[in-house]
DNA sequence: GTCTGCCTCGTACTTAAGTATGATTTTAAT
DNA sequence: ATTAAAATCATACTTAAGTACGAGGCAGAC
């Protein structure tokens, strides 16, 4: 945001420069001053597009990382608990039941006991249904 | 895309219109030519973020709609088949073998088949690993 | 015709996933 | 201190998933 900005400046103060470079007092006399003006106008619409352009991305490229705090309503609403949200992340990671035990330094015994428990919470019978669904209440990414 | 381009089209005319009107007879001896300069270089500026923006957003907003004739190229590259990615498709969807057997019509057994063929063009193990990669690969929404 | 790739199916097997039940321990709240 | 929810683990069982063959049919390429 910032480097745009001043990067924005920057390419001001070039344009202006360059302009004084070749100052109306070579250009004016020749060339009629709609020309000139039609110059500049297009190169501060190119760097206006170019900076909006920027300032677009920043903010459309921040979202994705950002809009994840997640979803912690329907997150209570399901009432799932962090333990079996934490199994939930890796599973939709496609993670084995026994890499996600090892993961969390638990007993397989016990993550098969958080998935039965989220698998009722989130109402599905099948770990990829559980995915799809996490996904579709904006659980997970 | 084409409406902004009009539109953009109008906002030019309009600005070029509004320069000629109070045009330089009347201002350039009383301000500097600098600060008329100015003035237009802000105008265009702003018209050019403000394009730039649009035709970005459009792209943007276009894309998860309709980047969907699917990622055809990695598709081959993968040497996935016709079949193989309808069992990819519902099996995405959280469904068992059992059921995409019942909705291809096909036997129990033909699903297994195409999964593990399909396991081994993906690279991976497991249903939710294959789900996770064909989305990083845009072969599926 | 022959070959190749795809689709189909079966059988047999191994491994992972999922369910049920019960129990102990931790942690936080009242 | 009591209670309740969460987390942990085990054992035993059922079902689904995944692997490894082999094999027949079928369409298009050579």
């Amino acid at each position: 945001m910032r480097k745009t900005i001043l990067l924005y400046g920057l390419g001001l103060a070039t344009l202006a420069t360059v302009l004084k470079l070749v100052e109306y007092r070579y250009f004016v006399r020749d060339l009629s001053l709609e020309v000139y003006l039609a110059v500049i106008a297009s190169l501060f619409t190119a760097l206006g597009v170019w900076a909006g352009a920027k300032l677009i991305k920043k903010t459309k490229i921040q979202q994705p990382g950002v809009d994840f705090a997640i979803d912690s309503k329907k997150l209570e609403e399901t009432g799932i608990s962090t333990r079996e949200y934490e199994v939930l992340e890796l599973m939709a990671q496609g993670h084995s039941n026994q890499e996600i035990a090892d993961k969390l330094f638990v007993s397989l015994s016990t993550i098969k006991t958080h998935t039965t428990n989220l698998f009722s919470k989130l109402d599905v019978k099948r770990r990829t249904q559980a995915v799809q669904r996490a996904k579709e209440l904006n659980l997970i990414p």
